[in-house]
DNA sequence: GAATAGCAAAATGTATCCAATTGGCAAATA
DNA sequence: TATTTGCCAATTGGATACATTTTGCTATTC
């Protein structure tokens, strides 16, 4: 499904950004894009745009295209965004989740825990939360919140390299708590779990402005 | 600003899906859009990338493109959404409102108060809202919002006539709430009465589903 | 020496032509 | 008669060529 040209570019473009390949505030030159994959520049143009509406690139008419950079409080406010919205999202989600993804949950919450390369942290975590918002059935609501993920990915990828994991273990005992009311089916305290846990990411990325400079 | 070809053809095509010439499921021929502006069909297609990253429009590779329609889950989620957002971002707006805006506010309410034909009321009910948001800084937030507002315009247009302004008395007392909030600069009464009137609408939308037959 | 005006190179935007895909209609077959 | 297969018209998608805009550099002037 939706393996169009556009569709393609825009997926391997998204995964370029995703895991740092492209930095933010990176210029996108469309001629190298479409020669990298051999197509025209007209299939690569409609990527660049699915990739804008995904808010991971901003493109300038007549002048070109670049990598989405967040300043400190764009950062904030997507934090603020996803403190309410996640909480919905998996309280609307635990219901529908089968055992088998509830058996992933768990399993992937303890292999976080071993982790101690950053790329595997990010791609994990990113995993687990997504994965425990699997049952719901909304999908503009998904649609924003991954769209925050992608575009706050490579602040959070700053702040663990910068911080090493300092706050790993809380970081952890977040992840069970909300794994721990997913299996208990006590919706509620999953809810308090995710709102905390990214309230106080929040907060902890506020004490490094330096990653904004 | 952004008077580029592809971005004029988008505001005429979303200005005639909010105002209703252009119906939910209705198909969108690319060569018609281009022969009305006198341009090819190279800035049509990119138009229509932008309205999809609005949700105003869905495309369909190698078939065409529709204007989008909401079941009725996705307008209930909607109205969720929008009633753990924009109490945030009214929070976000009233410190920063300015004594014009707020006479502004205040006529606009009386104004909906009068009005009795229906696409006025549309008119003033978003232009009032979206002026008690004017002072946030939030640019991803308030993206958000106008993208729920803008998707789910041509069910509050149905719902309004269906109805025959049934609730406008309702309607009125809580504008005049969200008003009274923002002139006495008590910001947790301009959330809570903004969330009230969200979760009122969602509520008495869910009593009419041949809405969505 | 700093600032501005003009120019040139590079990249984006548009138009046109051609290829590929879709969907409906008709005809043939079970 | 119902279903399936094949064809054709219509529409979208992609590639190439050309026009337009931007931007940085250079040269000139104050």
């Amino acid at each position: 499904m939706a393996s169009s040209p556009p569709s393609t570019v825009a997926a391997a473009l998204r995964e370029e950004i995703l895991n740092g390949t492209l930095a933010p505030g990176e210029r996108i030159v469309q001629e190298e894009i479409a020669e990298r994959f051999g197509a025209s520049r007209q299939p690569v143009r409609d990527a660049l745009r699915l990739l804008e509406g995904d808010g991971l690139v901003t493109l300038k008419a007549n002048s070109g295209a670049w990598v989405s950079r967040l300043s400190e409080s764009e950062c904030e406010e997507a934090y603020l965004v996803r403190e309410r919205l996640e909480p919905l999202l998996i309280a609307h989600s635990i219901p529908h989740l089968t055992s088998a993804q509830i058996e992933q949950l768990i399993h992937l919450a303890d292999e976080i825990e071993r982790t101690t390369d950053i790329e595997s942290f990010l791609r994990l975590d990113r995993e687990f939360h997504l994965l425990s918002y699997a049952g719901a059935n909304d999908g503009m609501l998904k649609e924003f919140v991954e769209r925050i993920w992608n575009t706050t990915q490579h602040y959070r990828r700053a702040f663990a390299q910068l911080t090493d994991f300092a706050d790993s273990e809380v970081t952890h005992m977040e992840h069970k708590l909300i794994v721990d009311g997913i299996v208990r089916n006590d919706t509620r305290q999953a809810e308090l779990a995710v709102e905390g846990h990214i309230r106080r990411t929040r907060v902890t990325l506020a004490e490094h402005r330096e990653l904004f400079s």
